[in-house]
Formats: C-alpha cells, sequence, structure tokens
DNA sequence: AGCCAGGACTGAG
DNA sequence: CTCAGTCATGGC
C-alpha cells in the first residue's frame, strides 16, 4: 500500500496512520455520536430509506408517525402502503420512498424475518440489498453496519469532499475503491466504522458546506493535525 | 428567499 | 459509460 500524501503539508504518513489519526482526532473533537439513533434494527432499516437526501430531522417526523399509528413492523407497512406517503411525507420524495419501503419490506418476507434476513453472510446481505429498487451503496452499507452490525466503512457525499480536500482521494474515484482503500488501512471494526462515518458527517454538516479548504477553516486545523 | 439535506434511478448522447 | 434531470419536504 503507497504511502498517502497531504497536498496542503510536506508530511507524509502511512494510509493506516493517517485514517486513525483523522478518526482519533474527530472522536477527540466531537466525541462518540452513538449512531444510529433508531431503537429497533426495522427502524434503522426504514431510516437507512427515508434519510436518502435527506435532512434527518425530517425523516424523524416520519418515523414518529409510523410509531404513532402502530405500523412500525414488517407486516405493518407493507398492510398499510394507501397510508405511507401521508405518514412520511415530511421526508420528502415521499411517492418514490413509500414504493422503496415496500420494495424492502418485500425482500424482507422473503427471509419470513427481519433477524433473518440481517444474519446473512455479508456478501449475501449485501447482494440482496442492492437487488432491491431503490437501495444503492450507501444505503446498503447503512444497513449492513448500522443494523445488521457488520465492519464496513460508508462512503457518502461528506466522506468524498472531506477526504479529497485533505488529499486522500481525487474526488473522482467510485465508491468502492473508496472503501477498500479505507478498509484496507484500517481495522476492520464495527464500533470504528460506526463512530467513523458519523463523525465525518459531523464535520461535514458543521464545516464542509461546499468550503475550500482554508486559513481559519476547522478542516484546515484537522489536515495539520493529521499531519503531524 | 433560496439552497440543500446522512441518494438512487432513468434516459440521453 | 458519464451525466443532467427527477423526485419533494422542511430547516436555516
Amino acid at each position: 500500500m503507497k504511502p498517502v500524501e497531504c497536498q496542503r503539508e510536506s508530511g507524509i504518513l502511512s494510509p493506516e496512520t493517517l485514517l486513525l489519526k483523522i478518526y482519533y482526532t474527530l472522536y477527540d473533537t466531537f466525541g462518540p455520536q452513538h449512531w444510529w439513533p433508531g431503537e429497533s434494527k426495522l427502524e434503522v432499516v426504514v431510516g437507512a430509506i427515508l434519510t436518502q437526501n435527506t435532512n434527518w430531522k425530517n425523516v424523524e417526523k416520519a418515523i414518529n408517525n409510523l410509531k404513532e399509528r402502530g405500523i412500525l413492523s414488517v407486516d405493518g407497512i407493507l398492510e398499510s402502503e394507501g397510508l405511507l406517503p401521508e405518514l412520511i411525507k415530511s421526508a420528502g420524495y415521499y411517492r418514490v420512498k413509500t414504493e422503496r419501503l415496500i420494495n424492502v419490506m418485500k425482500k424482507i418476507k422473503e427471509y419470513k424475518t427481519l433477524d433473518i434476513f440481517l444474519g446473512l453472510p455479508v456478501e449475501s446481505l449485501r447482494s440482496e440489498l442492492l437487488s432491491i429498487k431503490g437501495v444503492g451503496e450507501e444505503t446498503a452499507d447503512s444497513i449492513i453496519l448500522y443494523a445488521a452490525g457488520y465492519p464496513v466503512f460508508i462512503v457518502d457525499a461528506y466522506t468524498r469532499r472531506i477526504f479529497s480536500r485533505l488529499g486522500i482521494i481525487r474526488g473522482n474515484e467510485d465508491y468502492g475503491e473508496i472503501q477498500s482503500m479505507v478498509m484496507n488501512n484500517t481495522p476492520n471494526d464495527t464500533y470504528l466504522y460506526n463512530e467513523f462515518h458519523a463523525l465525518l458527517v459531523e464535520l461535514g454538516k458543521r464545516y464542509c458546506r461546499k468550503i475550500p479548504i482554508h486559513r481559519g477553516c476547522p478542516l484546515s486545523i484537522l489536515c495539520k493535525e493529521v499531519n503531524e
């Protein structure tokens, strides 16, 4: 594995050291994020669909609506298809997301229960998730990590922006390349990947809204720290 | 008052 | 295969 160089500094760290340094810097700065906020595994699955390109606050309302209606269950959702658009409206894209939720629930039913489905070997679980219309790589990995508990690193838009500003990636790599780059150079640990993704999102939400890295931007502080 | 969120799919070219 | 267009509400 070739060394990664941060463009802003002359220091060169091994990928292992660099990635872990980023992780621990974020962890020390923001503390544990305790994702996924959902209580049950099904809540994680539903939340993963509803939060696609959507603010989590809007998703919470939708999930609460499902809870209040008492239909936050596989059968409950399948039997209430007609009510879903109205109940999840706050999460946006309510028509396509209704369809996606139904698709996921149907897939789960093929395996009888959610626990059985999530108990599949990782590779099978991932390919089954990706075969569902409306579930892409990020959503699949979110379910694999936060519901099934397998150690996988999730790549999202924030991850791309932050890593490219830190000079770790060029930015045009595909999902799998970035994921393997991280997983080949960090311990494959569920807790680490759980917090790592959540921490990158937290950093992104605060400081990385299309702001180029510059002096005074906290992201440059992170960049400096990871090179010391 | 816009801009954009913890994406994924489709149709053009 | 790359990529703009589409889906949509609520928060800041």
